[in-house]
DNA sequence: GAGCACTGC
């Protein structure tokens, strides 16, 4: 390493001023290490918010809209909630705490559970996607905000509860900032028709609280004290043209002067450049002079394999220093204690879309002050700390001061279709926080009317029986269309796997230094017909070998990711049953004008029992008809799939009225041209076509693509597939490719095609 | 012949 010792690097850097910041959170995230002869209720007692107590109840007990700035490690979070319950506020009915993060609900309600001294899901209980503990005596619940999102589809008004908790806000999460309106308006609505009123508390770690209180009808600002250590900042004297070389220098310099017991946390963009500075620093480590001690450097990102992330909080051994490179999921997701230095490059890799032409850009871009002070933050959560800019304070003077939401860089039409399914009367004029710009809102209503989702009536966009079933989906809109299209191909239970299988992470491992073996491997499922059905063949493949681990490590497929397949999968078939009875009863006329196909019962019956497991009791079947019927007589006669009425004389009693109602989940077995089929009619909007010269361009906007190296079609050259997604590297290129014909296409959406496609060539 | 920050229903 070029390293002049006339010279410390360190000498690039001039102090800025002190910063005061407490950053310590009780319960959350992380196992602490409890001080067991410290009883619990001293511990809640030494809690800086202790003090404020009987203000803060008076205050809340009178207030409709309250915001909560609570620095990290005021305990707001595990005591509000207490607080409310004790002083019997809202006792009526429940008080919800959303979080954006599932582990988060999950450490929270656990440590409440424990501080109330009762079992977690009584009194305090979560819930999260996949996981409910709560019971009718649970009065304190934690729940992920999408959870309550989902909840408020089937309750807009939020009845079952009388406060609703808004935690960690300034983080803006998509979910967070749709919750702010949909509480806003339970809340209005309530008051109108003389309910129990709703309190909504917001509770925010940043300074900047103007937004928020003023959305709330300028709601007053509590301000919670936290427990301070203070942190040195220091910012380089130059701007740094190379930020990698730059944090190079700031550890080595840290090593060389630092006792050995205090570690480094260095921010950086993704993985690619962690791994390789991980390298350097393994490298040059090796040559120091012995007055330096050894280092241990652990790389951190997200798709880091579960046992080596928690690498991160086993402590380095004695006279070993720790340096800790991560991307910015040690902001926010991950909380390692004995971080003494933080060192910050100042970026970060975001996402950004661009509503014109529907793309999504990953790229490397700066922090804002609100994310390099949560970065700050991370140093001295115990003790006093020193955090490193590799950027100059002028430079740090010019960042935007907050994120911008996600709401205002995301594709809205999952958006737009749960606010349609919530209710909301005039979407395109929805009460935002911060408004998303008005071509990305009128993208979504476009993209959800090529799915038929929506139609319009005057200026006013409303929702279709169809959008209202695709809403119940927790699936981006097209997913959700193309499995409810799947019945009409007699192939569900295959689409319903691979959608599932897009849904999570990916299920193949592909680490590069055993990279022939990889495609060895792969190529046992690898079919010309594409990725999705290549996928579909891999777990099809785990399946018969019944999820045996071995199988997964021989064949590089991740056998976590593959278990949450099954879970998604199990989740999406019972909404599949769930929405199949909505279908309105529908005459043989209109089956034959849709293309029904013909009945099969034998296959349909046992995709039932399969489902339920033959648990459903007759009441409660007779309880779904009864709502189903309702469900009939509301609903009016646009029938988007065929529904088969021949399996209403059937005789069997196992044929319950749920089933009668429900959808049709079919396997198609080997004919997979069905499934090409259905994908064909769900991502439509997302073909391409093969060119003379043999590139590629989108049907949807003419703009030339490419297919990924990561595909199964990377060196065929089919003349039309579809695809998942865009993403733009070095070039635009489409992932996730099904061979198609150029027919379906048409067949799927003829009057959009009419003005898309060349004529077809033989 | 490329490479994808982080969540969540």
């Amino acid at each position: 390493m070029p390293h002049n010792p006339d010279h410390p690097p360190a000498k690039k850097f001039k102090p800025g001023s002190p910063f005061f910041r407490i950053d310590k959170k009780p319960g959350m995230l992380l196992p602490r290490k409890e001080n067991a002869s410290v009883p619990i209720d001293v511990q809640r007692k030494n809690l800086p918010i202790y003090q404020a107590k009987s203000q803060l109840i008076n205050q809340l007990r009178q207030l409709h809209n309250a915001v909560l700035i609570g620095e990290t490690g005021s305990g707001k979070t595990t005591q509000i909630p207490q607080y409310l319950y004790e002083a019997g506020i809202g006792r009526q009915g429940i008080v919800a705490v959303t979080q954006p993060r599932r582990v988060a609900a999950i450490s929270l309600a656990t440590r409440v559970a424990e501080e109330k001294r009762t079992q977690l899901g009584k009194l305090v209980g979560y819930t999260v996607r996949f996981e409910d503990v709560t019971s009718s005596e649970t009065k304190l619940k934690f729940m992920t905000d999408g959870m309550l999102l989902r909840e408020a589809i089937g309750d807009p008004l939020l009845l079952r509860y009388t406060v609703v908790v808004l935690d960690e806000a300034h983080e803006r999460t998509v979910h967070t900032d749709v919750l702010f309106g949909v509480v806003k308006a339970a809340q209005r609505k309530r008051r109108e028709q003389n309910k129990v009123p709703l309190k909504v508390i917001v509770m925010s770690a940043t300074m900047d609280v103007d937004l928020f209180s003023q959305y709330f009808n300028k709601s007053p600002v509590l301000y919670l004290e936290g427990r301070q250590h203070p942190i040195q900042m220091y910012y380089t004297k130059q701007p740094q043209s190379d930020y990698l070389q730059a944090a190079l220098v700031s550890v080595f310099q840290i090593h060389q002067e630092a006792p050995a017991s205090h570690d480094i946390l260095v921010f950086m963009t993704g993985q690619e450049e962690i791994e390789a500075l991980a390298r350097t620093c393994r490298d040059i480590a090796k040559h120091l002079p012995d007055s330096c001690g050894p280092m241990t450097v652990i790389p951190l990102y997200a798709s880091l394999p579960p046992a080596q992330q928690l690498r991160v909080f086993q402590p380095a051994p004695k006279g070993c220093r720790k340096v800790i490179l991560s991307t910015n999921i040690a902001e926010t997701s991950i909380t390692i204690s004995g971080i003494k230095y933080v060192i910050d490059t100042g970026m970060v890799k975001a996402k950004r879309f661009n509503p014109e032409s529907g793309l999504e850009v990953l790229a490397v871009q700066r922090v804002s002050k609100a994310q390099a002070w949560q970065r700050a933050g991370r140093a001295g959560r115990e003790d006093s700390g020193s955090v490193y800019r590799l950027y100059t304070e002028d430079e740090f003077d010019n960042l935007i001061p907050m994120t911008v939401p996600e709401i205002q860089r995301c594709n809205l039409a999952s958006v737009v279709l749960q606010l349609l399914a919530l209710g909301i009367p005039d979407v395109m004029n929805f009460d935002f926080m911060s408004k998303p710009s008005p071509e990305a809102m009128r993208s979504a209503v476009e993209q959800l009317d090529l799915l038929g989702a929506v139609g319009r009536k005057g200026e006013q966009v409303t929702l279709t029986p169809l959008g209202k079933k695709m809403a119940s989906f927790p699936l981006e809109p097209r997913y959700a269309k193309t499995i409810l299209l799947s019945p009409d191909f007699q192939c569900s239970e295959e689409v319903l796997t691979i959608v599932s299988l897009l849904s999570v992470d990916t299920v193949l491992y592909n680490p590069p230094a055993r990279r022939e073996e990889c495609l060895a491997a792969r190529k046992k499922f690898t079919t010309s017909e594409g990725d999705h059905l290549t996928l579909l063949n891999i777990y099809r493949a785990f399946k018969k070998v019944n999820a045996n681990k071995e199988w997964c490590r021989e064949n590089f497929v991740n056998s976590r990711n593959m278990s949450m397949v099954g879970e998604v999968r199990a989740q999406l078939r019972e909404i599949c049953l769930k929405v199949g009875e909505q279908v309105p009863n529908i005459t043989s006329n209109q089956v034959s004008q849709h293309g029904c196909s013909s009945a099969r019962g034998e296959s349909a019956h046992c995709n039932f029992s399969k489902c339920v497991g033959g648990n459903i009791s007759p009441l409660r079947s007779s309880n779904r008809l009864m709502n189903s019927n309702m469900e009939i007589f509301h609903l009016n006669k646009s029938m988007i799939f065929p529904y088969d009425l021949s399996l209403f004389t059937h005789n069997d009693l196992s044929f319950s009225p749920l089933y009668q109602l429900s959808m049709k989940l079919e396997s198609c077995g080997s004919d997979t041209g069905s499934v090409r089929r259905c994908l064909a009619h769900g991502l439509f909007m997302n073909a391409a076509e093969l060119q003379p010269d043999g590139s590629y361009t989108a049907l949807d906007t003419h703009q030339p693509v490419a297919i990924h190296p990561s595909s199964v079609l990377f060196q065929a050259k089919p003349a039309y597939v579809v695809f998942n997604e865009l993403l733009h590297t070095s070039k635009c290129y489409m992932r996730d490719l099904c061979l198609v014909d150029a027919d379906w296409l048409v067949e799927a959406a003829p009057e959009y095609f009419r003005r898309k496609l060349r004529p077809t060539k033989s």
